[in-house]
DNA sequence: TCCACTATTGGACGTATGCGCAATACCGTC
DNA sequence: GACGGTATTGCGCATACGTCCAATAGTGGA
């Protein structure tokens, strides 16, 4: 198997036994077991345990940023393109990807690789909210005198609620997460109550 | 050591340990060694490691919950007792106790007993959060239509951006948590900006 | 066809894990 | 002072961990 194919096939490993056992408690003897190799083969590919379970959290993330990105950018306007972003973040058949973002701010702490890969994907989130906002802004739809910390309190705000439901399960439901960050997000942006909806 | 004294002990050295290696990694023996007791000692007193993580988290977390009630309890009216919520929120001396906190939501997934006891504490947390916008729809200086949605809004909002801080270090810093938390409350009950400055 | 290179193996090493259990040490009670 | 109960010990069990390494298999190029 060729190098980048192999480095691929680990990460995707990886992935697949974060998803079921947590980012925290994935181990090497996992990985090779779910590809059918060795456990020899992972460390000739990555330095330390902390870079695979990094490149398999990057994997979902970048993903799920990259999709939400590519559908907002075809959303006709800033509002459109905010409506879609309520609807893409954490979708409701993919709680295990939010698990993966709990499990990765948590490790966080602990593991340089993870932490690095998760700031810089939150910021990553960020900006893509920012860029939204002030061409919102530019285009007189929204009135929002700060942009960056508004984008800020708006991602906060659905990681906040959307932990809830992912870690405690009953407290709130899936849809309040959606319908109460876009009526912040309203008050936020100056728009009319249910502008979001 | 009477029991009731030894399953203190038991919790505190598990607390003491969990501060500095995480809730996920702390183990029978690390709480052992620093009771510099028996490891088997602990099995005499909890069912299973969970048992006494989830116990030992629960001591942080209504600790600070009793000290954040029983100041806003005597703050002068529900405007005040908001900033002493904030004030008191997630101090920056006790990273490690929202730290903590990241660990149980992470942790809630695989541990029952974990899970069990985050899930009661955020739902207390929102609780006391509600019944101040309560009192202070009544006594007319709120103005908000849904008490309780809005006090889960403002404690996910806290909750989202303190993550930040604590997983990420350098992203935001803290001082704008607070900042940025209390604008959104006071849009949310229709406070002039700057009321909780 | 052979060679060099590397992907891959399989297991060793030392250490760690949660849990359980028989044996012991201790303390209040009669 | 003997007894009963229990707090406590200390270690065993089976399993797991990350990392490393010598040996092997397999393949592309000369």
């Amino acid at each position: 198997m060729a190098p980048d194919e192999r480095r691929d096939a680990i990460v995707a490993a990886a992935l697949d036994v974060a998803v079921v056992k947590g980012l925290a408690s994935t181990t090497v003897r996992d990985v090779a077991a779910r590809m059918g190799t060795s456990s020899g083969l992972i460390h000739h590919y990555f330095a330390s345990m902390d870079d695979v379970l990094a490149a398999a959290f990057e994997r979902v993330a970048t993903q799920d940023l990259g999709l939400s990105a590519r559908l907002m950018a075809e959303a006709s306007g800033a509002v459109d393109a905010l409506r879609v972003f309520f609807r893409t973040y954490t979708p409701a058949d993919k709680d295990w990807a939010f698990q993966l973002w709990l499990d990765a701010w948590a490790e966080a702490a602990r593991r340089p690789a993870v932490q690095a890969t998760s700031r810089r994907l939150n910021l990553e989130w960020q900006a893509l909210l920012e860029r939204t906002i002030v061409s919102g802004v530019a285009s007189g739809v929204f009135a929002c005198p700060d942009p960056a910390s508004a984008a800020w309190r708006i991602l906060s705000l659905l990681d906040g609620l959307a932990l809830q439901v992912v870690a405690h399960g009953t407290t709130i439901s899936r849809a309040d997460v959606v319908a109460w960050s876009a009526a912040a997000a309203e008050r936020e942006l100056g728009l009319a109550a249910g502008a979001l909806g």
